[in-house]
DNA sequence: CACTATCGGCACGCACCGTGCCGATGGCAG
DNA sequence: CTGCCATCGGCACGGTGCGTGCCGATAGTG
């Protein structure tokens, strides 16, 4: 993503993975409030021209810090199950989004985001419509393999189950534990699930 | 809510009132962006002081604007039909969480949260939580009627509709229009209606 | 009429953003 | 090996906003 292949690869190319790391590593120790560009040079030891020649914000320099650890937790499994596969993956999700580092800088994209469309787009592109398609393709799976009714709308369904759960781990300041993922997951196979 | 009805109304009283008005107004002028204490001062004409004798933090001050405007858009009908119910308020809940002066001052309140668990948890209490009482007290009568099954966990089912709504609003940059509101209705009613 | 709380105005210290300029450093071409 | 030049770290600046302190002015109260 943030590293061509084939670039020049000078001595820049580094620096940039140990900036993504410093800001995740400071994430981690101090959290959101410490989650500025001056504490990140200040942390690595770079003056902030270097890193404002990297990235044009400091949106940007988190977004891209969070893809570095949230592709990982994106891979549903395939039981054959779909309602143990979604309770597992939202209660890994739950914790990965509650803890640092990916809370913290979550929670940083998101207030930057309040304040500007545009990042607010970049960020549903990058990440949010990420999970929902992930979502979406496990329980289109189900659909075809006949644990879920043929004339269900998953698209809306992937949806308010993202929604759901990132409301409840983002904006609310409830736990993402097992009882709230069974209340998710029974009402998505209450509505569409075949084995009554 | 913020004037007691007995207050001893001194001329700070007003001002209340006018610092309220005027943070509000801000918000539909110049949007999230120029929501700051100082802007609020300046265009009340107003010293600092005045607001922070008031207000202990930005936020507190954004919090009480908003409950002044909010209160009005959570009455739910009560047409017999669930279904409508909700849509109908879901589409004005969504239409007033988009524009000014709900939408710039909810983004605000919410970007001030993130990196403070305590306003979160404010936050929760005085607006989600509400939102999802009155939304729980709706369904809950459906219940009652016989519009909905009995056996169903209506405390998660009304958290999940909130939040896929409020979702979709405030972190995705989709807009709550009638499609969307249908597909989270129709999942919500596919899971829990009697009517099939 | 005097008293006192509140007022608007101003300034401060702090933090951070984003930019500009400096001399130093290190990799690459010749 | 050597010289070149992009990138580097360091420093300082102007701008904005936060939250606080101090000032003299003002407006309600006893």
């Amino acid at each position: 993503m943030t590293e061509p292949p084939t670039a020049p690869r000078r001595r820049g190319t580094a620096r940039t993975e140990e900036l993504l790391q410093a800001t995740l590593d400071l994430a981690a120790e101090v959290g959101y409030a410490g989650l500025s560009i001056e504490a990140v040079g200040r942390r690595a030891g770079v003056g902030k021209h270097t890193i404002y020649r990297r990235w044009p914000s400091k949106a940007a320099l988190l977004l891209d810090a969070l893809s570095r650890v949230w592709t990982s937790d994106l891979d549903y499994r395939d039981t054959g199950n779909v309602r143990e596969d979604l309770r597992e993956q939202f209660l890994r999700s739950g914790a990965a989004l509650s803890g640092p580092p990916i809370g913290p800088v979550y929670r940083a994209v998101i207030a930057e985001a309040q304040g500007d469309p545009s990042l607010r787009a970049t960020l549903h592109e990058r990440f949010l419509a990420t999970v929902e398609q992930r979502t979406l393709d496990r329980i289109t799976r189900a659909q075809r393999t006949g644990e879920l009714t043929a004339d269900a709308n998953l698209e809306f369904a992937a949806e308010v189950l993202c929604g759901a759960l990132y409301y409840r781990g983002l904006m609310s300041n409830r736990p993402i534990d097992a009882a709230a993922v069974d209340g998710l997951v029974d009402m998505f196979m209450a509505a569409y699930g075949t084995t009554r």
